[in-house]
RNA sequence: GGUCCUUUGGCCGAGUGGCUAGGCAAAGCUCUGCAAAAGCUUCUACAGCGGUUCGAAUCCGCUAGGGACCUCCA
């Protein structure tokens, strides 16, 4: 089998995938910031690195996925007048600052729920980690590369660029950095444009405040991850995830404080998702183009035309590789919508085929040797820096097989039945465990289906005295009902609820 | 203005030197009491111009669109 290779950010190629320690992973991906609903651009990154999560866990690795909640505030826009954000929308909103935020943390693990993502290993929050945090900072200022001014303190850039590579990340350089000719008002503390804050002086409108060496403040934003990734997965990890966006400054910050801090570069492996655009334009809050996920399911925005499950989200975003930027529309939506139908139909459908106890050999060696090769590629294509895409293409391309065996169009052992039985097991493992798919349609509880057993069996005598009119207007008014019926190839029925 | 990325058939999207990805839509056919579903078939594209090469969607250059980051941002 082919090795694991991930497209470093850092390097910016692929490179063969080799953990620290053998058998483990340290995984670190940048959480949400609950001051907010968060929005379908959100959903890319947590599914993304669900999927990585849950692909590292299949190749046999155990891994420690860390993912925090920023819940503290920091600058709406460094510079100006210091704006905290959770504590401007508490005020707003007629709220404390923690309510706000368990309100959207809340919000945010009921939309990971709905898109079946695996909660991870360890969240830690930003308001958890204060202590942390202030260490980290102390340490920096020990290490003399960085400098308190008027309470607040500030990481020196320009000293820390001098003997290491500042900027190596996000493909941005030192000196254009500093020559930056845009002006921005309240940068006097700063002794360079470029330095960022470690921790901010809390003017007294700021309601999330802590006490620290340099006075009432609170941490700047870049910190918390560094210090809480250095606690819970140690001063060197493995993989590093996030949104392109936040490679500058956010983490070309992470890597200079943690690399003065803790003495070593902390990622082995940066990864970044693209973004989803609507319209060609990133969504974001800033353009104002956001669509919430609580939107997306019910459909309530005018930009939707109908609501789409979490599930059609999921695999709509699995459908292209995640460096790539993904555009929202209806129509590829909807198309994703009922390809999913039918991949999930035949994929529930070939459970059901029942295997042959006696190896049988394929009638159709060629077709028993094309779905062979079609299973075989899918680690391959999960191996070259996780593409979903091409896995999801291989299974599109078994959907018919499946269907012909099923319906008996051709004969079923055209395969063999350990190829068949690879089909199923391959196909579960990958569908559920991997790309973390389940069902669109809502489990029936026992009751509801008794009815529709009746239903079905009342219809099924009806077809047979060729009562037509019963039948149609069995199949009708539950069609109205949103219940599709459909007379399979044999004579029976089925019925599926959307 | 600086840095970087991108442009694929009606739409969405894989794909990095030779071998029609895949999905959705559309058309025809088969099956069917009628539907639906399913199956089969058809639709062979890579912004433009030049270059490298036996051969380019894929490499290089130029031109033209689009976008991201440079400020909070997934």
């Amino acid at each position: 089998m082919s090795d694991l290779k991930i497209y470093n950010s850092y390097s910016r190629q692929k490179e063969v995938f080799t953990p620290i320690t053998p058998g483990h992973v340290g995984m670190y991906v940048c959480g949400p910031t609950v001051s907010g609903e968060s929005h379908l651009g959100h959903a890319r990154p947590y599914i993304t690195f669900d999927v990585v999560f849950r692909y590292l866990q299949h190749l046999g690795y155990k891994v420690r996925y860390v993912r925090n909640i920023t819940d503290a505030g920091h600058f709406e826009e460094e510079g100006r007048e210091a704006e905290d954000k959770i504590s401007k929308k508490a005020v707003l909103e007629k709220l404390e600052p923690m309510e706000l935020v368990q309100k959207y943390t809340n919000l945010f693990h009921w939309a990971m729920d709905q898109f079946n993502t695996i909660p991870p290993s360890i969240e830690p929050t930003a308001t958890g980690h204060i202590v942390e945090q202030i260490g980290m900072i102390q340490e920096i200022i020990r290490a003399g590369y960085a400098y308190e001014v008027n309470g607040s303190v500030y990481f020196d850039v320009k000293k820390y660029a001098a003997n290491h590579d500042y900027g190596k990340l996000s493909g941005r350089i030192i000196d254009d950095l500093l020559e930056t000719t845009r002006e921005l008002d309240g940068q006097e503390e700063k002794r360079d444009r470029a330095d960022f804050a470690l921790w901010k002086n809390a003017s007294p409108e700021h309601i999330m405040r802590w006490q620290s060496p340099w006075g009432v403040g609170f941490p700047g934003w870049h910190i918390e991850c560094s210090a809480m990734a250095t606690k819970y997965l140690g001063p060197q990890f493995d993989i590093h995830g996030g949104g392109m966006d936040l490679m500058f400054p956010h983490h070309e910050s992470e890597i200079a404080q943690s690399t003065i801090c803790n003495h070593t570069a902390p990622v082995r492996y940066w990864m970044h998702n693209n973004m989803i655009t609507i319209n060609g334009k990133k969504m974001g809050k800033s353009y104002n183009n956001t669509l919430t996920l609580t939107e997306m399911f019910s459909g309530s925005n005018p930009l939707l035309d109908k609501p789409y499950h979490p599930m059609v989200i999921r695999f709509f975003i699995l459908q292209t590789h995640y460096r790539s930027t993904l555009d929202f529309s209806n129509e590829a939506l909807k198309a994703a919508e009922k390809g999913l139908k039918r991949l999930w139909d035949a994929y529930e459908q070939l459970q059901k085929l029942p295997v042959d106890e006696s190896a049988t050999a394929p009638t159709q060696p060629a077709l028993d040797q094309k779905v062979q090769q079609l299973l075989g590629e899918l680690d391959d294509f999960m191996n070259d820096d996780f593409n979903t895409a091409k896995v999801l293409a291989n299974f599109f391309e078994l959907v018919p097989t499946i269907n012909s065996i099923k319906d008996k169009v051709i004969e079923s052992d055209a395969i063999g039945s350990e190829t068949l039985l690879l089909l199923k097991t391959t196909m579960k493992t990958y569908m559920e465990e991997i790309l973390g798919l389940r069902s669109v349609t809502e489990a029936d509880n026992d009751k509801m289906k008794g009815v529709m057993d009746l239903l079905m069996e009342i219809r099924r005598e009806a077809r047979s005295r060729k009562d037509f009119v019963t039948s149609d207007k069995i199949r009708n008014q539950l069609a109205e009902l949103g219940i599709l019926v459909k007379d399979e190839k044999d004579g029976s029925m089925s019925y599926s609820v959307e």
